[in-house]
DNA sequence: CGGGCGTCTGACAACCTTGTCAGGGGAGTC
DNA sequence: GACTCCCCTGACAAGGTTGTCAGACGCCCG
């Protein structure tokens, strides 16, 4: 009587494979294949004997040794290549393509790249020799014309969050410029002439559309733009803490802040409350974050939809996969604009 | 002259298989293979030979063909069962997995569950029909009992967050239990004697430990325990802020919060902001996010480690394919108790 | 000059499954 | 009773790879 298996004393009991599941029934290996795929054309008794035979052996079908065998060569599993899985907009972007996925039974490889261009063809490597059906990918190089093998092998390739360059291919982004500019269109009304702007990494590709939005966002509002006032190259919040420090302090501060990702908005933020400023200097972050709004104050956003990009991207994808042979498509997802608090704040004496 | 390729015209071009390589190279497959897996007792003529075709070929060698091939059965991937990739605790816990296999070439397989004990059974069986080398699960169901079938057939398991029922097996837990007596101390040393209790779901078992250390530390401090301050089953933010909300309302209210989920803490929070309260009523929350000290009151809490949990667990579970037979074996990390002032606010009038 | 040894190579089987095809058996037709 | 037709079943090959093994080749020894 053991209640728990004890993997000291287990036995080693190798899986059962279709050869034995067909001895065990008395049956040819086809006649298994057969019932397990449901092919039909076998005889109630036997199709009892292999159910009974499977049950009996915990049969479980060699997914890998199928797809090899089957004339589509489906593994049903796609590679997902992500900035960061940790990170909110990579986990919920990802989470969104598992839901996609889940309905059609495939299952989801994962992996982060970290800004790393050789991680970027790491994965991709390790994924297509594995021969997923179909690659997400969040692109971090300066090139993806490495790919088009791939695409020439018939593995299905949808681009998220950064357009792809040297490749034509499907692809799904939020529309940051547009989102910047507005940003900057909101503060100006309030009454701001003087609006910093706080940049990620300008070597990535949405760093640098989020600045051309701020710019055009300036010009339309006939706002000079003020080189003391932009800064590149944030990428962690202490970071963004210190520029944002440095910023305020200096002659002819801003009187209002543009973050252009998440961290940045964040170390904004803990500057502003370091310096007591909170209240006084108005700031829309780009990205919206989960308590943006139980912070006082209540912290105004343009606000991407990572689950909506997900979502849209596994679906050209699998339209893909059932055969869609059209051009490549762009899918630009619109930015919502969240009035909070912060970026109202007018601009207060010097 | 096409700078880009068109997958409208691109012609299909099926991958490169060991044959043609070889077929190419003008050698048997055989060589191609001792090429490829760097086996050596090849002529350097013959080496060459096989890189030049390899790389015109663009081949790839097919890990599932190998994998069923090859003795030790390796498919060098291993399946991730977490609660829900899009969540901060999930999230970074599949990261830090994705590290450590990552420095083994491994890849991974990830899912979630959503508390869902028929998807847990079907994301485990999906994993393990792709034969994964191992599996790394924080468990919903009430039995595991069913994976007895996987660890004879030599995979190994390691569950997480979550202790396995009815199967002994590796696990790696956090201190759930002294965590939430912990809070209770605190509390109570801040002179608090009404501490309420809102809690996850009561069948989940870490929300049972809590609720455990919350009974113990009351006990330790001689404080009663009142079934009008305990609230089980608040499983969202909304549940959790009109469970909050009731409570203050209510004759006796309690003078401190102890929330036993980050979801709980954060509908807390919501409800004491609409109230205003939130400078007159402790708080501790179980489970640290992102925000919590930039929220004022800053927000104290018991923090888990979730880069940690997946770190160990990975650790374990390669440790396991790496030969290790030993007996099951039982991780318990501490939490940390992190003091930022919600958690020290002194009982006020009622 | 036959034999032995070590190195390198390729033919062939095997892994687990599915697709093809032909054969066996029963029912129905003339 | 001979024939066709259909249904069911199993033998066999194939998919891409690796492991086994025997053979080829060059060399040295007696």
């Amino acid at each position: 009587m053991t209640e728990h298996a004890d993997p000291v004393t287990t036995p080693y009991r190798p899986r059962a494979t279709l050869r034995d599941v067909a001895a065990m029934a008395g049956v040819s290996m086809k006649t298994v294949s057969r019932v397990v795929n449901g092919e039909g054309g076998v005889t109630p008794q036997k199709v009892d004997a292999v159910r009974l035979a499977i049950s009996r052996l915990d049969y479980r079908p060699n997914v890998s040794a199928s797809a090899l065998r089957r004339s589509s060569r489906r593994t049903a599993a796609i590679g997902t290549v992500l900035e960061d899985l940790a990170n909110p907009f990579s986990s919920a972007l990802l989470r969104a393509v598992e839901d996609v996925a889940n309905e059609k039974r495939v299952l989801i490889l994962a992996g982060s790249v970290d800004e790393d261009q050789q991680r970027e063809r790491a994965l991709v490597r390790a994924f297509t020799e594995r021969r997923v059906d179909g690659l997400i990918i969040a692109p971090v190089g300066e090139d993806q014309g490495y790919l088009r093998a791939e695409m020439e092998a018939g593995t299905p390739l949808v681009f998220v969050d950064r357009q792809p360059q040297g490749l034509l291919a499907d692809c799904v982004l939020s529309d940051n410029e547009a989102g910047a500019r507005d940003a900057v269109h909101r503060l100006a009304e309030a009454g701001h002439r003087r609006i910093a702007y706080l940049g990620d990494l300008a070597i990535i590709p949405t760093a640098q559309q989020r600045f051309a939005g701020y710019q055009r966002g300036l010009l339309e509002r006939g706002l000079p733009l003020d080189p003391a006032h932009v800064v590149h190259d944030l990428h962690t919040v202490d970071d963004a803490a210190r520029a944002t420090t440095a910023l305020l302090r200096s002659e002819d501060a801003p009187t209002a802040l543009f973050a252009s990702q998440n961290l940045v908005t964040i170390g904004a933020i803990t500057a502003l409350q370091d310096l007591g400023l909170e209240q006084r200097v108005a700031l829309f972050g780009f990205d919206d974050f989960p308590m943006a709004d139980l912070l006082k104050p209540r912290v105004s956003v343009i606000a991407q939809d990572p689950a909506a990009m997900g979502r849209a991207a596994a679906e050209l994808l699998f339209e893909r996969l059932d055969g869609e042979r059209g051009r490549p498509r762009r899918i630009l997802l619109p930015t919502t604009t969240v009035l909070r608090g912060s970026g109202e704040i007018p601009p207060g004496r010097p």
